[in-house]
DNA sequence: CTATAAGCGAGACGGTACGTCGCGTCTTTGA
DNA sequence: TCAAAGACGCGACGTACCGTCTCGCTTATAG
């Protein structure tokens, strides 16, 4: 076998197509009813071409979410000073991301691709946290809640933030302003305005 | 349809046989792979005895929770006196059953199904939290951890807690106990021990 | 068991509108899709009432023939004198009626069912021949053509008619006048005009 | 799609398997009880093949036919000189065939199967007056018998004995040999012996 | 003049087969 | 040698009917 093999090497534009078209059918119908042959259609590409690559339909969706094709929306977090209104604006922004008609759905299809491959569970809550901003936020914003101390368990809660997303998402019931006021009170220790 | 029709009624033995062959199996072989001809094979059932009464898989899922045949190990908290260790006791076991490898990736399966019927995702979340006890031992440890006033937002507490159980099953990383005690220290404000 | 039992007898509403239901689908939708069900839905009769008393749908069928509710168009022969005139006049009509868009396969319908039950066969038959007029009609015509002497064969001149028609229904090509006489020619052995 | 497309070619031993296990079943069990997964079941071949290259059963039935598959042995007509002696012949091996319980009911399944598809009914009478033999049968026996002229009504006689073989194959009434010399009487002009 | 038993409309039941969709693998042809 | 195209065996889908079996109601003898 030699080092450099013969013949093409993997088609980039394939590959992005496949991928551009799995993030928008994502979007469209969600993840159960998203397919390989539907994906291979409309990109325009064999079916081989897709299990060449990867291993199964959640692999593909693991992929656009490193590629930063899906929730872009929902990845930066302010840092005014105020921990709890900067985490506000941003649940409030988060909520209403996936409340929106034009990809309602795709937050709940990303549960089911990471209910099948931990993979993607890993990166959609990086990706929803911001690719571990939300853990830096609360780092930064040391002193400026009560339950935020030097020693706090910052991890833990992002956790309880990212896990009452997931769940106002599976029960379809946004949260609305007032009520993540009080899940950050909650979690930050502050009080009620 | 008038009020009393006359004819056959439906049958009781059929419809619990039913339940009780989607819960071993969804314990068994998981959610995605859970077939309506499966089920009625097992069942001894015609398909159609199934598409008569439920209109989806999801909907059959969320009958068993309905009837107590799925996650009954994880539906009390104790009550004695400290919030903090009851809760952790109770996570822990919670952990440790979904970890369990006879019903491995059983809450997996019931997310899964979440998103597909938000029924079910009302009934995960009441299930886990048996009933409503969890907002209740939160309300009954009024005075035992520092957020923990009269005036607390116990169901948003709750909300974090059963998220960030949510957020581990998906990861397939199960908290440690440690990890229970600082997510406990998050939202209850306590401090470590 | 007494002579004579209690309770209700047949319910002849239900058993003519049966029969009519079943002639009109018949010849709407034809054999192979005439449904028990559908025509227990459209005569307003529940499915047992059916079963109680036929045990087939090709025996419904044959009933429907019995009571003349099929095919009532071309139970007829004149007698004018000339034999030859006079069936073909009525093949004529044979196949103008088999060939109406209305009734459109009728025939071929009860083919069919004759294939299913052979009562049905044996009243297909004697009723495309008119209860046997056809017989009769040759065995009036002794003297009209050259083969009908006295010991003739009527009975198999009567089969190569009726089998014609059936063999011509099948390959949806109605006979044309022209080969209506060809056909008679051939079994009468009389000569083209 | 193009004159030559790439890509796999249509499988012939599964084209060959499916014709096969279709005859022998249809041999079997008739045609109202052969069944698109009956087939593909015994011919080991998915039920998308057999989609893919026939729309109904009933095509698949006169591609049987065409290749020969079914009624091989009353496609041959002797010509010995006496063209009612050869017919007779011909008749009663055909009415032997029919009535071999080996074969029960195939011709009646084809001509359940002719009503359902125009092509097969053209097929089976071909097929049964071998490929047009019967006409050129009658036609080379221009002056041994009666009806039998140079211009006589040949289609019309091969017509009404094909049909009225299937009439008696309906009716489950095979011909006796006296019977068979009489309907020939009957169309070839003949004089009992 | 009941009571009892059958007929009736209705339709649930365990089944079989339908025709379709999508899977993951394999085969062919063209670039 | 890869990529498009797509046929293949397979498994499940959701639907249509099958023939059997309750139901609750009505109706006509038999006691």
């Amino acid at each position: 076998m030699s080092p450099t093999r013969s013949g093409p090497v993997r088609s980039e534009t394939a590959r992005l197509k496949i991928l551009e078209t799995t993030a928008r059918q994502l979007a469209d119908v969600g993840f159960e009813r998203l397919t390989i042959e539907g994906i291979a259609a409309e990109a325009g590409v064999g079916k081989q071409t897709i299990y060449r690559w990867w291993k199964s339909k959640s692999a593909i969706v693991a992929e656009c979410l490193v590629e930063g094709m899906l929730l872009e929306e929902v990845q930066s977090i302010r840092t005014s000073g105020n921990v709890k209104a900067d985490l506000a604006e941003w649940l409030d922004r988060v909520f209403a991301t996936i409340s929106n008609s034009e990809s309602e759905g795709l937050l709940r299809s990303l549960i089911v691709a990471s209910a099948d491959n931990s993979e993607v569970a890993v990166r959609v809550r990086g990706t929803i946290s911001g690719e571990d901003t939300l853990t830096s936020r609360l780092r930064a914003g040391i002193g400026e809640a009560p339950n935020l101390t030097a020693d706090a368990p910052f991890q833990e809660i992002a956790e309880a933030l990212v896990g009452a997303i997931i769940l106002r998402t599976l029960a379809r019931a946004p949260m609305t302003p007032q009520e993540t006021r009080r899940l950050l009170d909650a979690t930050l220790g502050t009080r009620p305005e």
